[in-house]
DNA sequence: TCGATCAGTTAGAGCGCTCCAACTCTAGAC
DNA sequence: GTCTAGAGTTGGAGCGCTCTAACTGATCGA
């Protein structure tokens, strides 16, 4: 290559990275011989060469979730801006992937790793980020040299329960995210308000993990308790509708038998056909907030931080009064009625 | 490192490598070492000497479809089969940005290539597989060194049309996938399964791109039209769900008013809240195939060839028989047991 | 006793790039 | 005419690994 423009390997090198300091007629000289050739140079000798790669590291726990198609767009956005390339791996809800995932970044030398709705433990995660820059987003890590981006799960779950409960509601019942990120403090955040409501008697967690199954699995059960719940806070949208199928299948209906309120607002939830009434996190912008940490921690611009955003609440059709009267096997009643479709609110 | 040990560089190579003849003395000492030292053989390096990666990169076109992570599930576990690794890179539906990243898989100088829902050109794709083994998931390429892994979507608009027909819809449009992978087969399989109905004086074909939004706006045009059709055959579910939004907010019911059937059968479309007739593609087994393929290729064990699955109808709740429908006296419709609504979720 | 064989190990030459110091010119200052 | 500065270019030493061929001792049969 070099050899055919007539320069040295050096200058082709310099050409390649787009110095400033080459004529140009040498760029020219080097850049017709390159596409003459279909010449492109190995990135694994520059990286290896230079001791940087210019890439960051994604790891998502579900691609079945859109959620994380809802950061990536952030991530991905804000490594643009910057020239930084995306690597994505999947850890398929299993932290057996995960942590291999993770080892193949290390050892592809990747300049840092972001890791989305990672269920790690902090120990395995704190060894990784002693090695390369580390953020988290939607998980939060007390101490430790892992930045992160989450929402106030919370407090996000403060305003799911207020909300159920300014609508009348008293039994709600929470179908939490097991050992999934951030599933720990929208648990808590629910039993500290149900408690500070003063319904610290009807406080019903039950255990899920973010997927439509664990939803589903999670209504059936409280299906099956003695006392109907008159609302469900699930830990995230996917959960919420795993729920309402069961709950529908059961022949109750949505809202006027049980509530429901699911968690993160992707664009799941926005469906029309859906509608659910979820707590929003700002997901394009964590996405995007995480990796511009990153990408400034990489280049000694800023420390890693503990990022916090706010939550809100979006009121949809799944939510509503509650009515006065017990609940009851209606069992005809139709799942959708097209008036339904129409009082959209949100 | 190989110092630490006490033995030759290459004997670290042998170890890191799990080669059979080391011996057990051997083996100890650079394990013991290695992880002492934490240790982590560089990828870069062993790759730019072996000039092999082990990896093969996969272009998902958009990753907000489920389509896209149920086909990656395949790929992933045929890849994990064989010992590959993968790294994804998401198009986002912009033919910019899928060029980009297969210039950085070639770079990188994976093994090989899987496209999923390509739309870049054949003439770059051609380039492309010039380079390196190229596989597409869900578009054929007619000749060309391209191998394929697709469903026979003519024939699977062929199913949804047929089915429209067979419950007594005459007027059945179509919201197309415009440039998208397999759009042009979908949509010349509806037409000349129209006109082999003697309905091609109602075929009418409106643009889309396989995108909410689009199904969205089709449906729009298609309310605004003089007259409405009975049926909508949508490119895919997710346009399919975007439509029936609008039907609803239109106030029209669905099915009653107007059936609609999609395509993919992702998760989406076994959503039991959403309950949408649809045409099923494998699509896990197709990714599992495109990578099986992919690899034996690499390993000269094969050579790239176009595997055609085949596509099946799945009967949900959208669809139910014409209600003006004179030409039938068949008693028995039931569009809306929710034992119906059967098939994989997830 | 002497090679032949074989398991285990090693030196050293790359892989294709970057980076640094050093070099060559040319132009301007004096 | 000499000196200097700066722009542009280059050789060569790595980066951290793999791969080949060759080496070292045992072991073994004749």
């Amino acid at each position: 290559m070099a050899h055919i423009a007539g320069v040295s390997r050096a200058l082709v090198s310099l050409v390649m990275r787009d110095s400033p300091r080459v004529s140009a007629e040498s760029r020219k000289r080097v850049t017709d011989a390159a596409s003459k050739l279909g010449y492109r140079p190995n990135l694994m000798a520059r990286n290896l060469a230079s001791r940087k790669t210019m890439t960051i590291g994604v790891l998502l726990n579900d691609l079945h979730n859109p959620w994380f198609a809802e950061v990536t767009d952030g991530i991905h956005a804000a490594a643009e801006r910057h020239g930084y390339q995306l690597i994505l791996a999947s850890g398929r809800r299993s932290t057996r992937l995960e942590s291999r995932a993770l080892d193949t970044f290390l050892a592809s030398r990747v300049d840092g790793i972001i890791v989305a709705g990672c269920r790690l433990p902090a120990a395995r995660l704190d060894a990784v980020a002693a090695e390369v820059a580390l953020v988290s987003v939607g998980r939060a890590f007390a101490r430790s040299g892992i930045g992160s981006v989450t929402t106030d799960d919370a407090y996000g779950a403060q305003l799911a329960v207020e909300h159920l409960h300014d609508l009348g509601h008293r039994r709600i019942a929470h179908i939490d995210g097991g050992k999934g990120a951030g599933a720990s403090p929208r648990r808590s955040g629910y039993l500290r308000t149900i408690r500070a409501l003063g319904l610290g008697d009807d406080a019903l967690v039950i255990t899920g993990d973010f997927t439509e199954e664990a939803g589903a699995h999670g209504a059936e059960r409280l299906l099956r308790g003695a006392v109907l719940p008159t609302a469900i806070f699930t830990a995230n949208d996917l959960s919420a509708v795993g729920a309402i199928d069961v709950i529908e299948r059961g022949g109750l209906v949505v809202p006027d038998d049980i509530a429901v309120v699911g968690f993160d607002n992707t664009s799941l939830a926005a469906l029309n056909h859906i509608g659910l009434t979820t707590i929003d996190q700002p997901r394009c912008e964590m996405g995007d907030a995480a990796a511009t940490m990153l990408i400034d921690v990489i280049n000694d611009r800023c420390e890693l931080t503990a990022v916090l955003m706010s939550p809100s609440l979006v009121v949809r059709r799944t939510t509503a009064r509650q009515r006065n009267s017990v609940i009851n096997a209606a069992p005809t009643a139709p799942a959708r009625s097209p008036s339904e479709a129409n009082t959209t609110s949100g």
